[in-house]
DNA sequence: CTTGGAAAGTCAACAAGGCTGACATATAAT
DNA sequence: ATTATATGTCAGCCTTGTTGACTTTCCAAG
């Protein structure tokens, strides 16, 4: 409704101040959202949004070293650690010893660890299916050009390779 | 480009684990970039992301009371007092008594407080802008209609209504 | 073969910002 | 008068982030 400027050369109608306080604050909200399901879930067990977000990517490319999910994390190795020791122990991630490095540790989930991804996942997908799916396929194309455009050049990195990051 | 399924009835390409899974990093990563900017100013002060939103949704909404940025930040009363309470000794935030209901206090910036205000609301602004004018308007526009979708309902009140919640 | 440095782990201390529970006060509503 | 509401506050807890210091392991270059 509102792509459409008055002006010929340059459509400048959604960057308005308050065109862009109304992406900010649907970031913000929509955030929520994205985030409220699996955490629903982790509060039951002793496990929060940082479990979440480790056995997400480690599900995403097995074999991970720990440096490698630190950089995609963009936290620090202590955090990471006591996130990742807490779920070695419970048996959701197994760390193997790197055969040609032998300093890096390469993580894997377990059974039970996959078991966990998936439920997790599963809600957060829901969740997106619906919105997708309510959206319709071309706001999911826009959806996904903005929220590229938003990333940090170097996290951008992370979206696209992390598969060869192993 | 994915966006003419195979078949006639449904389009389900934009659905696949795949897409959604792509869908739900891009939320992560896009999060990571949008917040960046503000928490780089935030981190030189004694402030943070908490202090951040309280400003934004009082310069949004003046005269909210706390009741309502309660319920639009979804936060406990102990925990937004803690920072409303550091905002209004530092003389960012005025806190009036009302006048009609005396039990209830409603909040305004200060000049000071309005400035900050600007100078975080510029940073993520920019950034936002940026992607804007880099997707283009018909991805702006796909972009909030996903994230309108993806909100809880009441989140969603909040979202639309908040200039009434005063 | 020694040594420098990278990768990983660990310990300690701290801070922000969530949470619950309990309680106080002022005011409004019944 | 009593009850309900809005707010503030104290105390204590948890998760998750930080820095700094230190050790162990081990690859690789000299």
């Amino acid at each position: 409704m509102d792509d459409t400027a008055g002006r010929g050369g340059e459509n400048l109608l959604f960057l308005t101040d308050e065109q862009l306080r109304k992406g900010i604050e649907a970031m913000f909200f929509a955030y929520r959202g994205f985030t409220a399901d699996p955490d629903r879930i982790l509060a039951q067990m002793a496990y929060g949004r940082a479990h979440h977000r480790a056995i997400h990517f480690v599900n995403r490319a097995p074999g991970t070293t720990v440096n490698n999910l630190l950089a995609t994390l963009g936290v620090t190795k202590q955090s990471l650690n006591r996130v990742l020791r807490t779920l070695i122990e419970d048996g959701l991630i197994e760390s193997r010893v790197g055969t040609r490095d032998k300093r890096e540790r390469h993580l894997f989930l377990t059974d039970e660890g996959r078991e966990l991804e998936q439920k997790l996942s599963d809600a957060q997908r829901a969740r997106m299916r619906a919105a997708f799916r309510k959206a319709g396929p071309e706001a999911v194309s826009g959806f996904r050009t903005v929220l590229e455009a938003m990333m940090d050049p170097e996290l951008l990195r992370h979206f696209h390779n992390d598969r060869s990051t192993m």
